[in-house]
RNA sequence: CGGGACGUAGCGCAGCCUGGUAGCGCACCUGCUUCGGGAGCAGGGGGCCGGAGGUUCAAAUCCUCUCGUCCCGACCA
């Protein structure tokens, strides 16, 4: 990559957008707002889909699909949910050349068609809870789109969940949004911030949202995925109702909960430098490259000990060997670091005559040189899986520590304002809890809430805005 | 829909002010030499200069209209 652009520097939208176009993760598509994934973003999309998949079913939950078409009228039932989606939604209204009794609209999120059936499925307190996810593409009509962070058209999965009581619901809820918690530390490398939502920017039709929320290179924040407490209002909405053991008929009560391709563009932000895309090992779906060197008398001796490489580490490593020809080491060096991949050895003459490969991490340790290192090549099953997971370490590490320098209390609206425009990050300030407040807020800052931390040391202050008491600080910050 | 910018080769751009044979870099094709950090040389292919109208002997260039894209705002996983 031939541009040098700081992750910090006003350039940083282009910036991200030059490294998912150059690793080759997504392109533009001929239709506004919607992005074409491409091969290696697809690989990463599915990576992220085993680590989540992994964590679904090891909570209980099971697969399942349901359409992409909703009939208009479903989405009216609920009418916090309509009043929050209609606007975004896209309508089918012709079909087979005829116009529709009634229009389509193409899912921009499943509760409603969800809830439907489950209202067919569950009579009995037998039947619950109910434990379901789906992978799907969900299409919201955005003015705006960027590559990955908001498109039209996203995959994602849902989980839709019904309990029979509200502890449980709520228990779910909060438990989905610590896997996702937990699956961001463990397989992104990403650490976020667990909270719930205000009011105002929980979703439509939710009784509670719970979110986990990071924070990008440019000292921005990205809700990261959402675990919604829905309370009994779609089961009011759709009739979803069961008998309980003692005989009386009682609504249920749902979660839904989501996490989309953005959590790619997510990890883009969080790790990527001016040399190109950076992946966390456990995503990646090359780990390792193995890079031959050799003038062309000694070609077959190296590419034979390439192929030795690649052959003893396979298939508990993904690793590949790139013998190209016409394309010299240094290039392919440039090109694999800028396709993300954590870990190359370069294996030469020079190498082999000493029994060993030069490992050169794609980012290294905290405030390490970038220097290469040399790894004995009877070691490398080994040694390589090792470094691997040190390296997956040490992205966590270096993300932490950011975010953790950048959260920080603040307790007037001049500070509040300063450090918004000068720094940037997670601002912990009181909030009365009123609407009008966190409005304002947004209005003059552009800064909302991010989340109320769950577990709130109890701690007496006065309103950012207001000066009214408050008993515990929230997070603000601007985001995406 | 408000505010700004831009449409010239696959990508990135110069040329426009001051009208006169369509250019550069990257990429691509051929050949040789190269190969431990984005190779060098030589040769080659590729354009309705977004579209329409106008001014002119002559328009990428000046004028009018139009279409489209991107950025900033309102909406948002």
């Amino acid at each position: 990559m031939a541009k040098v652009i700081t992750p910090r520097s006003e350039d940083y939208s282009r910036w991200y957008t030059d490294v998912v176009l150059q690793a080759g993760l997504a392109d533009y598509s001929p239709v506004r707002g919607c992005m074409v994934i491409r091969p290696l973003g697809m690989a990463v999309w599915e990576n992220m889909q085993k680590g989540l998949d992994r964590r679904f079913k090891e909570t209980g939950h099971e697969n399942a699909y349901f359409p992409l078409f909703i009939p208009e009228s479903y989405l009216r039932k609920e009418k916090e949910h309509v009043e929050g989606f209609a606007p975004e939604c896209a309508v089918v209204t012709h079909g087979g050349g005829e116009k529709l009794e009634e229009p389509l609209v193409v899912r921009p999120t499943s509760e409603t068609i969800i809830y439907s059936m489950y209202a067919k499925w569950i009579q009995s307190y037998r039947d619950l809870p109910i434990l379901i996810n789906q992978w799907a593409n969900v299409v919201r009509w955005e003015m705006r789109t960027r590559l990955f962070l908001r498109t039209m058209e996203f995959l994602w999965q849902e989980g839709h969940t019904a309990h029979a009581t509200e502890a449980e619901a709520e228990e779910e809820a909060i438990k989905m949004m610590n896997v996702y918690h937990a699956f961001a530390s463990e397989e992104m490398a990403v650490p976020c911030l667990r909270g719930v939502k205000t009011d105002a920017e929980k979703f439509a039709g939710a009784v509670r949202t719970y979110c986990i929320e990071a924070l990008m290179q440019d000292n921005k924040a990205l809700q990261a995925g959402t675990s919604h407490n829905l309370g009994q209002n779609f089961a009011r909405a759709f009739e979803v109702r069961y008998q309980t053991e003692a005989g009386g008929l009682e609504y249920v009560w749902n979660t839904s909960w989501g996490a989309s391709t953005r959590l790619i563009g997510a990890l883009v932000m969080a790790h990527s430098d001016d040399q190109g895309l950076v992946l966390p090992p456990r995503l990646a779906p090359t780990q390792v490259v193995v890079v031959p060197i050799f003038k062309e008398s000694e070609r077959e001796t190296v590419v034979r000990a390439m192929d030795d490489i690649v052959r003893s580490l396979s298939p508990e490593i993904r690793v590949k060997g790139d013998a190209r020809d016409g394309v010299r080491p240094g290039f392919k060096f440039n090109e694999w670091e800028m396709k993300g991949v954590p870990l190359r050895l370069e294996v030469g003459p020079r190498d082999l005559a000493a029994g060993q490969v030069t490992a050169a991490r794609r980012v290294s340790a905290p405030g390490a040189a970038p220097a290469k290192t040399t790894l004995p090549i009877a070691g490398l099953r080994e040694s390589v899986p090792a470094l691997l997971e040190e390296i997956q370490r040490s992205l966590y590490d270096q993300a932490a520590d950011r975010l953790r320098r950048n959260i920080r209390p603040v307790d007037t609206y001049d500070e509040f304002k300063q450090i918004l425009d000068e720094i940037g990050g997670f601002l912990q300030a009181h909030w009365c809890g009123r609407a009008a407040c966190e409005a304002r807020i947004k209005d003059e800052t552009k800064a909302t809430i991010r989340c109320i931390p769950l577990d709130p040391a109890p701690e007496p202050g006065r309103c950012l805005l207001c000066g009214e008491a408050s008993t515990r600080r929230a997070y603000f910050a601007r985001a995406y």
